[in-house]
RNA sequence: GGCCCCAUGGUCAAGCGGUUAAGACGGCGCCCUCUCAAGGCGCAAUCACGAGUUCGAUUCUCGUUGGGGUCACCA
C-alpha cells in the first residue's frame, strides 16, 4: 500500500521550526517509500484566524523544498483540503456515534465546567465529571427541543487500560481512567481539532501519522474513535521535541520547549537572519534523527539525499536542544560549496549596497566564501571599503611581523612610488612589487605587507591579504590612502 | 499532583552483553600565515545513581534521582 502522510498546520502566520521539522519528517517518511505527502490546513479555530497566514504556509513549504502532492492550492482526490470547507462533514459522524451509544450530548454550561475546575483541590487537576453521560432519553429530548446549547462528547472507556504501538517509542499503555470524555463537536457546531483530525486522516487515507511526542498520551483517545467507527488505526510515528536552552531568573540554566525566548524560532526569521533554507532543513533533519549505513556520519545532505537516507529507526526518543552554533556551521558549509552563480545571487544585494562593480565579483567570492557564515555578514566584512577613518597609528605595530611605526614609515615611503608606477593593478603585479622590495631589502614579506595592508584598510582585520585589499580599493584610492597614512606617520 | 515518555561529553549523537565508548558542532593547542578566516594535525570532555540478572554490563530488569510532555467547547 502506498504511504500517505500529511502536514496539518494551523494558519497562524508563523512557522515554528519545530513544526517545520515535523513536516520534514512527514515528507521524508512518505517520500522515502515513494508515497504521497499531503497538506491540510486546520482552520477550525475562527478566533485565531490571521489574514494571509495560509500564504505563509505555502511559501514556507515551497522555500523549504517540501513539495506536497495534494493540498488546497493544487487539489487532489481527497479534497477539500481546508477544514473550514469540510465543516459539514464532521457532525454526521459524531451523530452516528451518539446513535451507536459511543458518544452523547452534553448540556453542561461553561460556568458549570469552570466551577468544577475551581472546586479542585490545590495541585489537583480534574476532568469532566461525566454529568451528562447517562442522562435519561426523555431529558435529552426535552433539552434538545428547548434549544439548550450542547456539545457532543465521546464516551471514553472507564476501566482497564489502552495499549498502542508507536514506531519510535514502542508500546505505550495508559490507564483508561486517565481518558477524558473529550468534546467532539463544540457548541458552535464546529469539530474540535482532535475529532476533525481523526475524520480527516481517515477520509484522506492517511496511513502514517507523524507528529510531536506531545500527542503520545492523548493517542488512546484517537484510537478509541477509530475503533468506534471500525476504522483501521494508522501507523504512529511520534517525534521527540525540540528544546531551547536559556537562563532563568536565578541564573540557572534550563531547557524547555523551543520558543522565542531562545532566539529566532520562525522559519522566515531565520532566513532573514541569513540562514539558507537548505541549511535550515539540513540542520533540523539531524535534530532527532541520525543517518546510518552508507550515510553514517554524514552531515551535509541535499533533500534528495535525505529522502534516500531517511529511516524511521534512526529517530531518537529523547528531546534535542536547538544549537544555533551548529546551524551556523551547516550554513557556512553550504556557502563554501556554492557555485559562483548562486553565490553571487545571494551576495549581490550587499555588493550593490556598497557600490561594488562587477569586475570585483570573482575576487570577492574567493575571499568571502571561507569567511562568511551568513551572507548578512558581508557588509561588516567589507566595511573598510567605504569607511576610512583616522585610525589609531598603533595598528602599524605588530609584534609577529616585527612591524613598528619606524619600519612602517620607511616601507611606505619607498613602496608607494613603486605601486603608483604600476601599469597594471592586479594581484601578481602588486605582489611582485611588494615581495620584490622585501627581497631586495632582505626583509620578511610580513614586515612590508603589514603596513601596506593597514595603511590602506585602516583596520586590523580584513578579509583577504594585502594585495586583495589594494585591488578591492582600486589603485587611486589605495595610493590616496597610503599617502594619507604615510603623512600621518610623519 | 495523576498519568505518559526520556536519560552517553557543554550541544547533536553512534552504540543494540565483551569496543582503547565512533563522528560532528563548540572549546583549547600546534602547523600554515601580512590580519581574519578557511585548511591540516592534535588535546580535553560522556555512559545520572543504587540494586539485581550474567563469567561479564553503557547495553537487560527493578528502584531512586533528574528532565520533558500531557491533563480545554486551543490547535
Amino acid at each position: 500500500m502506498k504511504i500517505r502522510t500529511r502536514f496539518a498546520p494551523s494558519p497562524t502566520g508563523f512557522m515554528h521550526v519545530g513544526n517545520l521539522r515535523t513536516a520534514l519528517y512527514e515528507y521524508l517518511t512518505a517520500k522515502h517509500e515513494g508515497g504521497d505527502f499531503i497538506l491540510r490546513i486546520e482552520d477550525t479555530d475562527q478566533e485565531r484566524y490571521v489574514e494571509g497566514a495560509t500564504d505563509v504556509i505555502y511559501n514556507t513549504l515551497k522555500t523549504a523544498g517540501l513539495n506536497h502532492d495534494e493540498g488546497p492550492d493544487i487539489g487532489g482526490d481527497f479534497g477539500p483540503y481546508v477544514q473550514s470547507e469540510r465543516l459539514n462533514m464532521y457532525k454526521p459522524y459524531a451523530e452516528q456515534l451518539v446513535k451507536d451509544g459511543k458518544a452523547y450530548y452534553c448540556f453542561c454550561s461553561k460556568e458549570r465546567l469552570d466551577e468544577l475546575r475551581a472546586s479542585a483541590k490545590e495541585g489537583e487537576v480534574v476532568g469532566y465529571d461525566r454529568h451528562c453521560r447517562d442522562l435519561p432519553q426523555s431529558e435529552i429530548d426535552e433539552k434538545l427541543a428547548a434549544g439548550v446549547p450542547y456539545v457532543i462528547r465521546q464516551k471514553a472507556p472507564l476501566t482497564g487500560e489502552s495499549t498502542y504501538h508507536d514506531c519510535v517509542y514502542g508500546d505505550i499503555t495508559i490507564p483508561n481512567e486517565e481518558l477524558d470524555d473529550q468534546v467532539l463537536i463544540k457548541a458552535d457546531g464546529f469539530p474540535t481539532y482532535n475529532f476533525a483530525n481523526v475524520i480527516d486522516d481517515h477520509t484522506m487515507g492517511i496511513t502514517h501519522v507523524v507528529r510531536g511526542s506531545e500527542y503520545l498520551s492523548s493517542t488512546p483517545k484517537y484510537n478509541a474513535l477509530y475503533e468506534a467507527f471500525g476504522w483501521e488505526i494508522p501507523t504512529y510515528i511520534h517525534l521527540p521535541l525540540i528544546m531551547g536552552k536559556s537562563i532563568d531568573e536565578n541564573g540557572k540554566e534550563v531547557v524547555s520547549k523551543l520558543s522565542k525566548r531562545h532566539g529566532s524560532t520562525g522559519f522566515f526569521d531565520l532566513v532573514n537572519e541569513g540562514f539558507l533554507p537548505e541549511a535550515i532543513m539540513n540542520y533540523i533533519a539531524l535534530l532527532g534523527w541520525c543517518p546510518s549505513g552508507e550515510f553514517e556520519n554524514r552531515e551535509i545532505f541535499t533533500m534528495d539525499e535525505l529522502t534516500k537516507a531517511f529511516d524511521i529507526h534512526g529517530i531518537s526518543k529523547s528531546p534535542s536542544v536547538f544549537d544555533y552554533d551548529k546551524l551556523e556551521w551547516v550554513n557556512a558549509e553550504y556557502i563554501k560549496n556554492m557555485d559562483s552563480e548562486t553565490f553571487l545571487s545571494h551576495a549581490k544585494p550587499y555588493y550593490d549596497k556598497l557600490g561594488i562593480s562587477s569586475d570585483k565579483y570573482a575576487l570577492l567570492e574567493e575571499i568571502l566564501k571561507p569567511r562568511v557564515t551568513r551572507f548578512t555578514q558581508i557588509e561588516e566584512k567589507l566595511i573598510f571599503l567605504t569607511n576610512y577613518e583616522e585610525f589609531d597609528l598603533a595598528l602599524f605595530e605588530h609584534k609577529k611581523s616585527k612591524s613598528t611605526l619606524d619600519s612602517s614609515r620607511e616601507i611606505l615611503n619607498e613602496v608607494i612610488p613603486s605601486l603608483a608606477a604600476l601599469a597594471s593593478w592586479d594581484r601578481d603585479s602588486i605582489s611582485n612589487v611588494l615581495t620584490g622590495y622585501a627581497e631586495a631589502k632582505g626583509y620578511k614579506n610580513a614586515l612590508v605587507m603589514w603596513p601596506v595592508r593597514i595603511g590602506a584598510a585602516g583596520v586590523a582585520v580584513t578579509p583577504g591579504g594585502c594585495a586583495e585589499v589594494l585591488i578591492l580599493l582600486g589603485k587611486d584610492e589605495s595610493i590616496r590612502r597610503l599617502d594619507t597614512a604615510f603623512k600621518r606617520l610623519g
